[in-house]
DNA sequence: GTCTATAAAGCGATAGAC
DNA sequence: GTCTATCGCTTTATAGAC
């Protein structure tokens, strides 16, 4: 899940727009500062709302989490759908998984889901379709670049690239990035030497 | 880090009793509810104690999860020096990595850090020490098996899998496993061609 | 829809008896 | 060292005026 920028308004001109500052600043505190920091009166502070105002919109916090995370993650499947429109490759996909806010927001919706388990369900439905799409992407990717399959499958792929974007997110929130950049430079290197080129 | 079961007294016979309790309690506590569940009501409870004696052992919050963290820190180095003991070898390597106690532990360290800088400067210093011997484990790993260095480095095998058992880690959290066993057959099996084997 | 006021509960931390 | 009692603060949530 990216800093949640600007994004559409579903209907109307400008209505529900508390709402709508209300849902951005509590993704924007989870992202700043961790769940730890999420409460009505900081998210009103944010948002320039009064605090009780965040209860007027949402019957709970729980309500308010999963729609917070509802609109993250349907910004990161478009995204991932807008990459995923162009040409496979390795490099793309490479780029799609090295999305570091993504990966914070997630720990951060993870941590929250301990306590609020209508929040987990929506998460573990949202990680299966967005790993299965990121899947896709893998495949075709390996395939344009006539990598074997049988050798390196996808999955693998995936799962060894997800999970080292979310190492370096996890080990830069202590200030600590050992072995980063050796493991990117080698990474870059071996893309470099094993596909081939297409714009990014 | 482990469940943290039981460790040395420092000194004395059964001093310190109680504070070893509260330590527990927080480690307990913090690897099966995560980090909003951490209370002095909430420890006082697992550990059987009033809440209050909390207080009275440790000045802040911040100075009990200091020690409690620096309790899993050792237990996990210690338990790395052990295994490192004997000769070195990937699968060995691969096993100390996929500690998925610790790597649950140590996320949520990181989260409690964001609210406690001297915290977050005690991880730091810990994670720099862990990913050094560990550096070194798969460094002597890679050369017993002849596995060139130069065509995969130590540090890109180390992040590699250690992200991998995080992410693990991570998704079981929500109850999502998608592609973890098949990874997992193909790091076997990619062992089992491309290593000497030795007992673990 | 937004405001003020307040309820009900939980929190970290402290005081003082024993 | 452990107990009871309590302070002062923050939290989520609700009630009712406008």
């Amino acid at each position: 899940m990216g800093e949640s920028g600007q994004e559409v308004r579903p209907r109307g001109s400008r209505a529900h727009e508390t709402r709508d500052r209300i849902v951005d600043a509590t993704l924007q505190l989870l992202a700043r500062e961790g769940y730890g920091a999420i409460t009505t009166r900081r998210i009103g502070e944010v948002a320039g709302v009064k605090y009780q105002l965040v209860h007027y919109y949402f019957a709970s916090m729980e309500d308010l989490f999963i729609e917070a995370f509802r609109r993250g993650a349907e910004e990161n499947l478009a995204r991932l759908a807008e990459i995923a429109d162009g040409e496979a490759s390795l490099r793309r996909f490479w780029k799609i998984n090295s999305d570091a806010g993504a990966s914070k927001l997630m720990v951060e919706f993870v941590a929250l889901a301990q306590r609020h388990p209508a929040l987990r369900l929506e998460i573990a439905a949202y990680a299966r379709r967005f790993r299965a799409a990121q899947l896709a992407f893998a495949r075709a990717a390996l395939a344009r670049e006539s990598i074997a399959t049988d050798q390196v499958p996808p999955m693998v792929v995936l799962l060894l690239t997800t999970g080292l974007a979310q190492l370096e997110a996890h080990d830069r929130l202590i200030g600590f990035t050992d072995g980063h950049d050796e493991t990117r430079g080698w990474i870059e290197q071996w893309l470099a030497a094993n596909t081939t080129p297409v714009k990014e």
